[in-house]
DNA sequence: CTTCGTGCAAAAGCTTTGCAATGCG
DNA sequence: CGCATTGCAAAGCTTTTGCACGAAG
């Protein structure tokens, strides 16, 4: 199997020192990951990564996810789409989701409107939450105004 | 069909007064979820239904949950389950939960912690966020300290 | 009478699983 | 070398869909 591009690397370094076992379908993923632009689901992400080592398994895509996920590499989102979106996790960046549920548009939530409430739960209930990725569903500005004046949208 | 117990009644006038049909099937439906203490998985919702009219069927089911949270008399929500629940939606109740990821515990959120939020998103970015019953995944008082002590929890 | 909801059964979608072979460390 | 990981294919799960019949208004 090639060699999975290179961004990889350095954070290859830290599982290695973990314990974890590197292998090119866990590095390739990584680097898809890395290279994406937004949220992936495990589909695409099979897609992506058939287009560089034609062999690479479904389930092991499903299983690398998950194993990135709990190594803190990858957040998981859903949003509502019928499927769990992975995004790589850049180092304590936050970001965040309105979906409206009407048009499915998205829109980036800033983490400064969510950070208070992960503090009131950390502080006031002694739970850590796990606040990184949060999904909002609702209603967009423009299909508030639709939805009052009873016609369609796009 | 036999008639649904009879909780249901006054809600069933207020959605015929909005011309919506109502069907025993409905009633029905939505006499489990107020009787229930908490939240019902739609496989739940059948099971129980079909203790009182064995010929009731899934789709159905799916289809009667899906109206009830568009008719507002609903909330659906995710709890990681792999499924989504339904609980009864009591006029202007918001109730969220907190998520253990690791016990799988579920601890109740008081709305005041998450208002803010609902506002700051209305008030700063014109989106309504449907935040009537929030998950927040994340650790435990009691798994955070087993996961710092390495240990193993229930 | 017209329209909408129901039952049925099958399909659809994402995700998981068992098992033998492979390759990492 | 030993054991975790992979590949493969099939199953598992929740949820959706098409269609004809039946019931609500």
């Amino acid at each position: 199997m090639p060699e999975p591009a290179s961004a990889a690397r350095d954070t290859a370094e830290r599982l290695r020192e973990r314990g974890e076992r590197l292998t090119p379908q866990r590095l390739l993923v990584l680097d898809i990951l890395r290279d994406a632009p937004g949220h992936l689901s495990a589909g695409t992400v099979l897609a992506l990564a058939l287009a560089r080592y034609p062999y690479l398994n479904q389930a092991t895509v499903y299983r690398t996810l998950t194993w990135l996920r709990d190594q803190g590499l990858a957040t998981a989102v859903d949003l509502g789409n019928g499927h769990t979106e992975y995004e790589y996790c850049r180092a304590g960046e936050h970001h965040h989701h309105l979906v409206c549920e009407r048009c499915r548009q998205t829109i980036e939530l800033d983490d400064a409107l969510v950070a208070p409430l992960a503090e009131a739960i950390r502080a006031r209930l002694g739970f850590v939450p796990r606040l990184d990725h949060l999904a909002v569903f609702g209603l967009c500005r423009t299909c508030q105004a639709s939805v009052t004046a009873g016609g369609g949208s796009g």
